[in-house]
DNA sequence: CCCATTTCAGAATATTTATACAATATGAAG
DNA sequence: CTTCATATTGTATAAATATTCTGAAATGGG
């Protein structure tokens, strides 16, 4: 509840999961949550995350994750690969879809940008690229990729940790 | 020159094509192009346009265009004046990589958004639309499209390393 | 034309956010 | 165990940004 990276977790959830105005609205909640912190904490995390202010519909200035643009979920998943193994899924993942040449996972509101992140650093060739949206991360696959050893690969990403 | 929808025009094009760090910085800008106004009133329009300052890695804030995924309809003109835009090329270009009808190209952290900008200001009927994310840009193609002619095309917007 | 209404923008200022600085903690290396 | 380096944070404050208040200009009936 104290750490640096349990901080930042909590920060995201809070983001994505309601309407924060103001730094300092951020910080009240987070003290509720039992975290001590300050403002200038917040400035510097939310820099990190490359959170950022911007204004909505309504004329009031929110904070969001980066990438808020939505990727449109896949119509059809023909193949789920959803918690196969039972296994606790790790950084609020759900599920993994396949379509085309395009792997969709869910992951709880939030978390889809970290969980990229730890894609693109597993460096597996067949995987080109990933965008992350909020709860939804699209990961573009090369033409000969095989699901099912790009199932395997994800797997210690998604699981463990 | 001088009317408010030509300011934002040149806002944007400001905004899209070079690194703004604070609205004093835009402000100086826009009053070298010739626009007369202050801080507050580019204060107003950035919230108009939802342009925000978001961290860039390495320490900047800079601000950016929304995060945009459009898939443009009804392509106009004929790669009419594509190469005619005034886009200086995008330092951050990683690679280029071609899978199935799309393409991906990876960026530096924070590029990929204005990249994805000006190819979308290219007007290449073979590219549908383009999804930007922090540091990929994934690109929709029509499904006929030539590879080879679309990296021509892109040449001009990137710089090979 | 005249008045009401709206849009727009500048100056001043309140609010919000970023950072310089100092303190403390952590850990590696000798 | 020291010493040096690095990381993290709070305090205080600087810097940046949003807004209030005001008035000028446009708009639009009647």
């Amino acid at each position: 509840m104290k750490n640096k990276n349990s901080r930042l977790d909590a920060i995201r959830l809070i983001v994505s999961g309601q309407d924060v105005h103001t730094q300092e609205e951020l910080l009240t909640l987070l003290i509720q949550d039992g975290y001590q912190v300050t403002q200038a904490t917040l400035s510097r995390d939310l820099k990190r995350m490359k959170i950022s202010k911007v204004a909505n519909a309504y004329g009031d200035y929110l904070y969001v994750l980066p990438n808020h643009a939505v990727i449109k979920h896949a119509p059809a998943a023909e193949m789920s690969a959803a918690n196969s193994s039972g296994s606790k899924p790790r950084y609020g993942f759900i599920s993994l879809k396949f379509t085309g040449n395009m792997a969709v996972i869910k992951t709880c509101p939030g978390y889809a940008s970290g969980l990229a992140y730890d894609i693109d650093n597993l460096n597996v060739a067949d995987i080109l690229g990933t965008i992350a949206g909020d709860d939804t991360l699209l990961i573009i696959l090369s033409e000969d990729a095989d699901r099912t050893k790009i199932k395997r690969m994800l797997e210690p990403v998604i699981v463990s940790l």
